[in-house]
RNA sequence: GUGGCUGUAGCUCAGUGGUAGAGCACUGGAUUGUGGCUCCGGGGGUCGCGGGUUCAAACCCCGUCAGUCACCCCA
């Protein structure tokens, strides 16, 4: 229609939506620091570097989904398209290691990912994770998987499946990809032209791909779980005895992979079952990634975090009543306007939210507007109450009105808020 | 990135070759300072955009852009 257009993938968030916004991130926000975790905010540029390194080079998002671009000074930059790389740059760039043992972070924004759009996947996207520096786990894995599911209950999101896996450490990983190949190599020539693909790229991926023809050999191949060491094995009973522990349902998932290359041991993600959500189901994901910071230079440091969807959360989210933005609302004859303005003021200085409508139209109109605003209280303002000293208050619910003294207005309006 | 479907008013949609419609929303009014219900009126659309076929295109054809669904991937 008009001709100037967001970028494709890319969304206005209009007033109307805000309330719903403003609920889940303020839910999270005061969650993440009932459980000790900061807010750290990190620049939407980085060096193009960083991801690279630290996502992986193979994987999908580096590959093909970043929005790289190089600067006038001819620096290679990218727009972050996840927050875990930033936020361990971050981490290590200013010491924060070696000020505190232990470190868990916050973060919530918009990121970056040049796929096709889709619902509940867009370009611009926002997400709100959290982060682990300095602690091994396992219980530490448990505790952050109960406050994801702790909190999306708090929001309605109740009909949510909780997958856990471990990818073990070391060279678990390498040891299972190999002894995966070798069983789906025989069976090469039957698999998906996709599947074939990811033998080279991506083989744990074979394994939860949805094309029938893949299904027979990825049912027969052996599983990531058989290859984890002994001390791999006991923090994954760490991991599940804890969640037993704290009541938190979840199942073990030996197929589930992901697409990112940093993560070991520990790997959960959370799928939405009812709401709005389309194909892309999955809420939340997250997992162990012992090896990064080391990788990205820095001590060798056990990490563990999360990224959420906000649309996605606002998706699988139960719809309810927003509630009124107004407490009172203004209705001034033309002439009176100018008082009228110096009552909404007063008003607003006592903390109370207040529209008028100072356009100069007819109280009828004012009054549907009033009407339509939300706004539990209508105060009446005329000639009459202008030399009278007074103020008409109406209660928009009821109907009644009464008139009150102009000294005693906010607490009478309060009295009618309730 | 691949394939399917859809683009008509702010929103939900009807209209399938012959002068652009409905409901909701917005807005004015229904006698002298008062909302919600009802009634009457008003504004608003180069029918996504570009090209083609035709005397004539919202309608048929091609392209393009956007949205959406599935795949892929992921939050």
């Amino acid at each position: 229609m008009a001709k100037l257009r967001s970028v494709k993938g890319m969304n206005d968030i209009l007033p109307a939506d805000m309330g719903r916004w403003h609920r889940v991130e303020a839910a999270f926000r005061h969650r993440a620091e009932r459980y000790g975790y900061a807010e750290v905010r990190t620049p939407l540029l980085e060096p193009t570097e960083l991801f690279v390194r630290g996502i992986g080079e193979v994987t999908d998002i580096v590959e093909k989904e970043m929005y790289t671009f190089e600067d006038k000074g001819g620096k290679t930059l990218t727009l972050r398209p996840e927050g875990t790389a930033s936020c361990v740059r971050a981490w290590l760039q200013h010491s924060v290691g070696g000020q505190e043992p232990v470190t868990k972070w916050y973060y919530v924004g918009p990121m970056y990912r040049r796929e096709r759009p889709a619902k509940g996947r867009y370009r611009q996207f926002h997400q709100v994770g959290c982060e682990i520096y300095g602690d091994p786990g396992p219980y530490v894995d448990a505790e952050l998987i109960d406050m994801v599911v702790g909190f999306l209950r708090e929001l309605g999101v109740l009909d949510v499946e909780v997958l856990v896996n471990s990818l073990g450490s070391g060279d678990t990983r390498e040891r299972y990809r190999e002894a995966l190949v070798a069983h789906l190599e025989p069976h090469r020539a039957t698999l998906s032209e996709d599947s074939q693909r990811r033998l080279e790229a991506n083989p744990l991926r074979v394994l939860d791909s949805k094309a029938p023809e893949d299904q027979e050999a990825a049912a027969t191949a052996p599983t990531l779980l058989d290859f984890l060491s002994d001390e791999d094995r006991a923090h994954f009973d760490g991991v599940q005895d804890t969640l037993t522990a704290l009541g938190t349902p979840f199942q073990v998932a030996p197929r589930l992979v992901r697409g990112l290359d940093y993560y070991t041991r520990t790997l959960f993600e959370v799928i939405g079952r009812g709401g709005d959500l389309g194909a892309q189901s999955t809420i939340c994901g997250g997992g162990r990634y012992d090896g990064m910071i080391g990788d990205l230079g820095g001590p060798a440091t056990p990490a563990i975090g999360f990224a959420m969807g906000v649309e996605r959360v606002l998706l699988s989210m139960p719809d309810e009543a927003a509630a009124a933005p107004l407490d009172v609302f203004v209705v001034a004859e033309a002439g009176v306007r100018a008082p009228a303005t110096a009552l909404a003021r007063e008003l607003r200085e006592a903390g109370l939210r207040v529209e008028a409508d100072l356009r100069g139209r007819s109280l009828k109109s004012q009054f549907r507007r009033a009407d339509k605003s939300g706004a539990p209280v209508a105060l009446v303002l005329g000639e009459r109450e202008v030399d009278g000293g007074g103020v008409q208050l109406k209660e928009l619910g009821k109907g009644t009105q009464t008139s009150v003294p102009r000294d005693a207005l906010v607490a009478s309006v309060r009295e009618a808020l309730g």
